[in-house]
DNA sequence: CGCGTGTGGGAAAGCGCTTACCAAGGAGTG
DNA sequence: CACTCCTTGGTAAGCGCTTTCCCACACGCG
């Protein structure tokens, strides 16, 4: 069973049904040709019986292109992008798509590698769900090689800011973070902290200056002191809320963390620390990604669809290219549960 | 830039540096052949000058086999899956390969499908992490595909159960139930309930097969009706302790659901109904999923070390073939927390 | 100085497909 | 019935690579 018993190939579907070759390819797949019905099954029955399938990269390299979709993550483990990826395998399996995956572990210099390999497979489509970062340098050579991509054909879309010229699906950071600001103001919050990833990370950063700046028209600000900035992780959360303990925050009545899975780490250490989340302090996120509705208090968040997303991010590839690059606006919807109560 | 410039190719690259096409190719890739310094740099500088990136599906069907892994799962945003996933992609891409991904979402034809359209990327390895089920009649022609798969050099890794003939990373999952099971008996806990998913899934089965059986070294039994059946999922975990407490669990101590995601659903059903998880009854799950340890209370579990589970995937499936099919057993550990505090 | 040997470039034959292009037969037309 | 046009199978030319030969050349040796 080890040894290279080859696959069948079309030429031996083709001698087994007694056609040629291009019948055989022309009734195993929606050629344009017609072909009479009786030499088509009998070369789908031949098919059958070898157990052929075509072989992709030869019909790739044949038709000059593919029909795969090419995923760039930051972290497949991370809720967030798990959910991404989900819209995203769901819709190009629809539409008879494979996609392909990498992950760039938030290196950006690691995610130009990745891009630049990943060329290598002809994608039809390159989807950038990686976490844009501003003032990199290897920013520019990814805009090369995206542009380079592009212009030999194939579709690129980002997710997030729309700071690349390409498509975009673009997640209205700023407007979901300034509106839970006023809901949270609403709600009698008046003292804040905030956990930030790291101030180039351009969703952190934009997420942030929604919040101070719904803070702001309510006359309210953080001070510089009260802003921490960690990884975008767990631990990242974790890390920022000891950070602000350090600092004394007895007075503090809400953090706000960038995203959930933050919020959740700042929530274990803040429980550590004797602040019990949702009692002796609140917290709120950014995400909504599914266990935050299970979690004790429930995390009050800004909802972002990212199924839908990551739908969406296909569904733009696959429509007729535009002029100027389109954008796909993703609303996001404050969710307020129990670990913000109304402070009486 | 819309239009079709196409991208270069080794023969443009070669033109460029004035050398052959073999030579060329012989250049670019760790050919076995030396080629002349002046003339390796000669054609790297030209390719770099053109932006050249081979095309991986032409260098698939000239060499006859690719560089890729082909991996299925369930359900890509179950942080179970994803954990595996993020193994899966790194260890395969520190060995050079790229994945694709597909989701059965937990439908086995489904699965049968998807097997059978990646055979036509001609991956070097596909992947499992799908839960197999048992008594599916797909489940057949599954094992025929897969053969016929290896039959034509191609290697197959399951993750799970050794149900299907083929390497196999073996979870324990009898094994972390049952000692599970001994340490609450342990804790003090006597009564039990437990939700599972539909009997034909194996993991689910084994492991309230090994609670069952660790219960059973100290004489303690779950009635019937305290053993109930659904998704596999969190919606299905919150269903499940909505029936039990339907069925009436007063003098219930413990909730055992066969998975954390389960866990957690049901933990969210018991507190709604004012049964708080940690303190009026305790709750355990299975996987120690990421997330976990961050809810309160924090869950009492079985570890799976998931992302080794992925990387020893690939492991095996790159290390040279053996008559029989190999098993990498992975070890479960359980993990004792605020969930199932001791009783007194 | 003749010969064997080794080195490394190039020509060309594939790899498994798709798809012009050609040709043969049947249908339609006056 | 002669002619054109359409249909549809087959032939063969690619697609972008790798790799096997072949060959020219340089070198070492007796």
């Amino acid at each position: 069973m080890n040894a290279g018993v080859r696959s069948p190939t079309l030429h031996d579907v083709a001698r087994e049904a007694g056609v040629s070759l291009a019948t055989a390819s022309r009734s195993l797949n929606g050629s344009a040709r017609k072909v009479n019905d009786a030499y088509r099954e009998r070369v789908q029955a031949a098919a059958a019986r070898l157990g052929y399938t075509p072989n992709l990269s030869a019909q790739a390299v044949a038709k000059g292109s593919t029909m795969t979709v090419a995923l760039v993550v930051g972290d497949i483990s991370d809720p967030y992008f798990s959910s991404i990826a989900a819209g995203v395998i769901g819709a190009a399996e629809e539409s008879g798509f494979i996609v392909t995956m990498a992950v760039t572990a938030r290196d950006s210099e690691r995610e130009l590698a990745l891009v630049r390999a990943l060329r290598g497979q002809r994608p039809r489509v390159l989807i950038l769900a990686g976490s844009r970062t501003s003032d990199e340098p290897s920013q520019q050579a990814l805009v090369a090689e995206l542009t380079a991509f592009e212009s030999t054909g194939g579709r690129v879309v980002v997710i997030s800011q729309h700071e690349l010229p390409f498509d975009t699906v673009l997640l209205d950071n700023y407007g979901g973070a300034r509106r839970l600001a006023a809901e949270l103001v609403g709600l009698g919050y008046r003292r804040f902290a905030v956990i930030s990833g790291v101030p180039s990370l351009l969703t952190s950063r934009d997420r942030v200056l929604g919040f101070l700046d719904g803070l702001a028209e309510h006359d309210l600000t953080v001070p510089a002191d009260r802003i921490v900035h960690t990884e975008f992780t767990r631990d990242g959360g974790f890390a920022g809320a000891v950070e602000l303990l350090e600092h004394g925050i007895d007075d503090v009545e809400l953090v706000f963390a960038v995203n959930d899975v933050m919020a959740v780490g700042a929530m274990s250490a803040l429980r550590e620390a004797g602040r019990i989340p949702g009692e002796s302090i609140a917290v709120a996120g950014f995400d909504d990604i599914p266990t935050v509705r299970d979690i004790t208090p429930a995390l009050t968040t800004v909802q972002i669809p990212l199924i839908d997303v990551g739908r969406h991010a296909v569904e733009l590839a696959l429509a007729p290219r535009t002029a100027g690059g389109t954008e796909i606006p993703v609303e996001t919807t404050v969710v307020i549960r129990e670990s913000t109560p109304a402070r009486k």
